[in-house]
DNA sequence: CTCGGTGCAAAGCTTTTGCATCCGC
DNA sequence: GCGGATGCAAAAGCTTTGCACCGAG
């Protein structure tokens, strides 16, 4: 049962996208789809780089102001988010047709696991009535060692004095 | 009933700075301790630029390199707490003798606000427990907009078209 | 044809690094 | 006095901006 598969939702996402140019006045470049149709093919939490990494060597002839440019517009229209994930880098990752969810973070290998929660939302909701706040969205993150064998660090170093 | 008053939080952290410093075999300089009382003068949510500028404002001679080496120290002996609100640049806050706390940002005027939420807790240990994760700390952060005044952008602007 | 969007490179900002000097131990 | 820590400035890394050209409407 695959009702949503990854392609159709990126045929959702043009639909989105080409309904939010229209909306504000904005053209619908190449570059703009092509940007959406490489972030649509990603699986992973990427940074700006790498996405522009990717699409030059597919050829591809953009610029680094236009992926950032066409990810602002993507994120004001929910079709991508952005993260934060405490480095000074940014982190993107694509979001129509996601489930909401929140993340974990390896300190030692960086490695990022998603999961869901249902009482965010309540906090979320209960909070904002508290101290009066109309909430747009949220980010959860929490930082750990994961137990892989892979992971550097697997053995936690035991708090070695000088000996 | 103050039992723990600002000033007592300083000098508990202090100690606790100075047995941090002696067990790393560091050096306890004049640098470090000038910035943690002035961190912990503060009440705010500072960036690195701020608390830099404040010193040097009350013409105490340091430099950068050094109030980012020191906070870093600050950090890992849990005096201070780093974040990344979304923008560029960490934030910093005092963190000894405070209730753990979570934030609330306002999209418009970007006031920081806190609250407390023991679910979060549950959630953490849940998720920990979960996908096999030794969770040393998290960061939750709402974001909306606030209903003062003084915001900017008190009304919200209603979705106009063109007219 | 217009003027918004693009590519490129330069500039901007936060954070890190190199090196001579300084001072805690 | 030794070697870690500091101050300063230069460099590095991510993001934004300026400008001439291009192409969507």
């Amino acid at each position: 049962m695959q009702s949503t598969t990854s392609q159709s939702k990126l045929e959702e996402a043009k639909k989105i996208f080409t309904a939010y140019l229209e909306r504000k006045e904005l053209r619908k470049t190449p570059e703009r789809f092509a940007i959406l149709e490489e972030i649509y093919r990603r699986q992973d939490h990427f940074d700006v780089e790498s996405l522009y990494i990717s699409m030059k060597s597919k050829n591809y002839r953009v610029s680094r102001a236009t992926v950032y440019n066409t990810l602002d517009l993507l994120v004001e229209c929910d079709l991508v988010t952005k993260h934060q994930f405490g480095g000074n880098m940014a982190r993107y990752e694509k979001s129509y047709g996601y489930r909401q969810h929140d993340h974990l973070i390896c300190l030692d290998c960086h490695q990022v696991l998603e999961f869901c929660d249902p009482r965010i939302q309540s906090i979320q909701n209960m909070v904002g009535e508290l101290l009066q706040f109309n909430i747009k969205h949220h980010s959860l993150v929490l930082y750990g060692h994961c137990q892989k064998n892979e992971c550097p660090n697997k053995k936690q170093p035991a708090e070695k004095k000088n000996g």
